[in-house]
RNA sequence: GGUGGAGUGGCCGAGAGGCGAGGCAACGGCCUGCAAAGCCGUGUACACGGGUUCGAAUCCCGUCUCCACCUCCA
């Protein structure tokens, strides 16, 4: 390759192939960032109302696995996401239950955190809380009131609107047409001037606490939904940034109020927006209204993190999911399979770098394809496959190889089962116990190798039982036995 | 009413004019003292009705069913 500064990447050269459905356009197009190897995103966090359930943490799943992705290609990525920690429904569920709106809204971001790292989700380089960006709104404020976009409620409320009507594009993002809208039964039109215009800033009601509330030149207030992201945004990654991301369900109105705001406002905003799509249970949306049983906090107790987290993997990002437990124990199985030679290899072929294999190129294709993760996983299970082969013959620079590129793959799907935080070693008294019983099932299969010796089979097998019936599985390989807590 | 999406083998889930993604389950074989794991093999699926084409799951027309958004839900 004549004429490459020396030291090209040629994975990163390769990279200018990515490709990404973008929702405003509706095609996948070539993926060029803003500047040259440096990507930010910015994806709608949560409102921290309540804990997050399995449809919540996907999106952040997804996330993390484009990030993980980018940054394998070579990339310097800036993740944004933001935490909404006041709204109508925190002030609601907080009186409710008698705590201060904060201490609600921190109670489940703590919450949100902990589904972040169960789940092996990095942090995003910066989540800003909404209501530490008061200043940013104002600001917002000022300048589409003073460009004719914005004009504070005729009522006296308080209320700041977005004056939808002086912004043609209006509706470009989600394909409404303005006429087409069916005009909210609008419950509270608290001094609109078109029942389609919407809150930039939400003046104080009676009954809230103050607390919740900040001075404006337009009087006390909070912050309206789609606001927030639009001042956060620009104060994080600029008045343009690559993509924009969050649920299918945010595209209207919520993204297409942020454009709205920050086009009027001058800035060129989002390269792309992707959206994930829902996951349902019995064809309805997650909700509060089926209970508990499907918070992450919850699914985690019966199921492993990391079988959750291929389940939410496998599946196209665009694809709609329909939540089983079935189909979670099932992606389990096809997860044990990846994890099983991995651990298997690791055992035979030590020390092994991940972070020198090299993705196969189906891998590639695939995920350079709008982040093609069903095809990708596929494209691992054949190198593993190729990789079960090699592992008959012992050890081998072919299965070092093998193992590197299936650990680098599974890595950037955040699946790599001896990276963190799946490698986690557990407390001390885990670590201990695990010795303990490693030592007492080593000498119980030594007596079962001497049974086998003598082909005393009965001896054997009754050895092999007994474990099983401890709950320990064991497995003659051509290193020697091997045992495993049953799954 | 407007906008967008979906219906694929026993199951999950990709693909998107010709060559059966992948996984789970099942069955047969190899390996094993027997297992387990693994490997090899076996499946002719694309809601329905028409049409275009040498060829359609993939394109066109129509029909049915389901879903999402148009309500501060990821």
């Amino acid at each position: 390759m004549p004429g490459l500064p020396k030291g090209a990447h040629l994975d990163r050269l390769a990279r200018v192939s990515l490709r990404l459905y973008d929702t405003a356009t509706r095609e996948v197009r070539d993926f060029v960032p803003l500047r040259a190897g440096q990507v930010g995103i910015y994806h709608c966090g949560l409102t921290v109302q309540s804990a997050p359930h399995v449809g919540h943490i996907r999106k952040e799943v997804v996330f993390d696995v484009l990030r993980r992705w980018l940054e394998h290609s070579g990339y310097d990525v800036t993740i944004v996401a933001n935490v909404t920690d006041i709204d109508d429904k925190i002030l609601a569920k907080s009186a409710e239950l008698g705590h201060e709106w904060w201490a609600h809204a921190y109670t489940n971001e703590r919450a949100l955190h902990q589904a972040y790292d169960v789940l092996g989700c990095r942090p995003p380089t910066y989540e800003p809380r909404a209501t530490g960006h008061i200043p940013e709104m104002v600001e917002l404020i000022h300048e589409l009131i003073d460009t004719g976009h914005a004009y504070p409620a005729a009522d006296g409320s308080g209320d700041v609107y977005f004056d939808v009507g002086s912004w043609p594009p209006y509706g470009s993002l989600s394909g409404q047409r303005l006429d087409d809208m069916q005009a909210a039964e609008d419950a509270d039109p608290r001094g609109k001037r078109d029942p389609r215009d919407f809150a930039l800033w939400k003046g104080h009601k009676d009954g809230e606490p103050h607390s919740a509330s900040w001075p404006t030149p337009w009087g006390r207030g909070r912050p309206g939904w789609h606001l927030e992201c639009s001042a956060m945004v620009g104060k994080y990654l600029g008045a343009e940034f690559d993509i924009h991301g969050g649920g299918i369900d945010l595209q209207f109105p919520h993204h297409e109020n942020e454009l709205a705001q920050s086009a009027a406002a001058g800035r060129p905003f989002a390269r792309w927006w992707m959206h994930n799509a829902w996951i349902t249970t019995s064809g309805e949306k997650m909700s509060k209204s089926m209970g508990w049983s499907l918070l992450v906090s919850e699914v985690t107790k019966t199921h492993r993190p990391i079988e959750l987290r291929y389940y939410l993997v496998a599946p196209h990002y665009r694809s709609h999911v329909e939540f089983s437990f079935e189909a979670l124990e099932e992606a389990g199985a096809a997860f044990r399979r990846l994890e099983g030679y991995v651990v298997r290899a690791s055992e035979i072929a030590a020390g092994v770098d991940p972070t020198v294999g090299m993705p196969c190129a189906e891998f590639v294709e695939a995920m350079d394809d709008d982040l093609g993760t069903p095809a990708a996983v596929a494209a691992v299970h054949e190198v593993v496959r190729e990789g079960n082969k090699l592992l008959a013959d012992g050890d081998s620079p072919a299965l070092r190889g093998n193992l590197a590129s299936v650990r680098r793959m599974l890595g950037v799907l955040g699946l790599d089962p001896l990276a963190h935080p799946w490698d986690a070693p557990g407390s001390g008294e885990d670590a201990a116990l695990r010795r303990a019983t490693d030592a007492l099932v080593r000498s119980l299969l030594e007596q079962r190798a001497q049974a086998r010796a003598e082909r005393d089979f009965a001896t054997a097998d009754r050895v092999r039982d007994q474990l099983r019936a401890a709950g320990i599985d064991v497995e003659d390989t051509p290193t020697g036995p091997r045992w495993t807590l049953e799954s």
